[in-house]
DNA sequence: TAGGTCCTTTCTGTATGCAATACTGCGAAC
DNA sequence: GTTCGCAGTATTGCATACAGAAAGGACCTA
């Protein structure tokens, strides 16, 4: 017996299809091809199914088994607002004394991402570390799992926004920011511009939207 | 084939036998007797399961089945503000039209709570209506997908709040205050009340926890 | 040709079966 | 007396099987 279970590494599998595209916006998911495709048995695929829908990222229409949500501009501008008071509550949440040994790791990766950007690599595997790594010191549980179950339904909508690197280049600058206000113990400004940072995102992306 | 699957069913069964006691705290689950108690095969069943472990109102120990999580105050500590902030951000997000067409229809389960409270009866079911009247305005259906997710969880501390019936009357004191406040249009004062509405039946909890 | 009905096929939802692991009790060794 | 080991049982995790509902298409009707 495998010590993840099986479900567990089909749903990731599944998430990083739907967040790709290869399972599109709109499409019925079918359990038998999908997996034989993955080379596993129905009922750990459902498993599966069953655990992402719970958390939105598909949605389940009895009797028509699971369909992946097709895109709605009016839930990125529910989403991104909600991750945004999400991470500045669980921001506001870290006590002060955890907070003063981030800065300086949280521009490290914010080099990182500058670095990444200028050789035009992949940005948001880097700016998720940033942000899971300011975090990382919230002692509630259960808000980070709010947060981490609904980063995935956003991310959907990303796509276009790290297109344009002018934003990115805004955006680097804006964990710099957030990291220079953590370091003058000014929690205030971090957690505004943390939420600037997201609805700015927010805003980008309606630009490009098709 | 039933227009409601099976799992749902099921998941809300076992969701009131954890709240009320009937899995207790600490307590396995045992797949087989728990299917034949309730005249179902394991397979929907498991997909139950699976979906309130995700909402971790049971945990998965790989190998091992699933099993009600053991009563933690510091997570009621920490359960208790996060749905204050969660609801209140709700009501943030709701729009003053909508909201002027509630109080009244609060005050009268407000009502409804009094006089269940001098029956003795019970009021855990009437304070759900009563928040779910005050959040069902609310335009983001994510953010009150979270809240439902996680009142649960909650609810497993509540049963000694309730016992007290001074705190009880208090309780709904302040849930008319909020309705006045909204009557008033003062949203700050009103997501305040109910910020503190709930922080108050976490001290309440604090108590008489066993 | 448009619409409707019946039939076939496909697929989901549920049940059952199987193999491997985790638990339990007892006995033996120290 | 305690602890370790082992056998037997119980239970999970995954696979497969089956029944009934949807989807799709052919044929008939108007």
């Amino acid at each position: 017996m495998a010590r993840t279970p099986l479900r567990s590494d089909l749903a990731e599998e599944i998430t990083t299809r739907v967040l790709d595209g290869r399972l599109p916006a709109g499409a019925r998911v079918n359990e038998v091809h999908l997996a034989r495709e993955l080379g596993v048995s129905r009922t750990p695929l459902r498993e599966a199914l069953i655990g992402l829908a719970d958390r939105g990222l598909l949605v389940s229409a009895p009797g028509r088994g699971f369909l992946v949500p097709p895109f709605d501009p009016d839930e990125a501008r529910r989403l991104y607002p909600l991750v945004a008071e999400l991470e500045a509550l669980a921001l506001r949440w870290t006590s002060p004394l955890e907070l003063a040994g981030l800065p300086d790791a949280l521009d490290a990766v914010a080099d990182e991402m500058a670095g990444t950007l200028e050789r035009g690599g992949d940005l948001s595997e880097v700016d998720d570390r940033w942000h899971g790594l300011l975090l990382s010191r919230c002692p509630n549980p259960h808000l980070l799992r709010l947060i981490g179950q609904t980063k995935p339904l956003l991310k959907r909508y990303e796509s276009c926004y790290f297109g344009g690197a002018a934003r990115a280049g805004e955006s680097i600058g804006e964990h710099r920011r957030i990291a220079a206000a953590l370091r003058d113990g000014d929690l205030p400004t971090a957690s505004a511009v943390l939420v600037r940072n997201w609805v700015k995102a927010l805003a980008y992306l309606g630009k490009d939207e098709r």
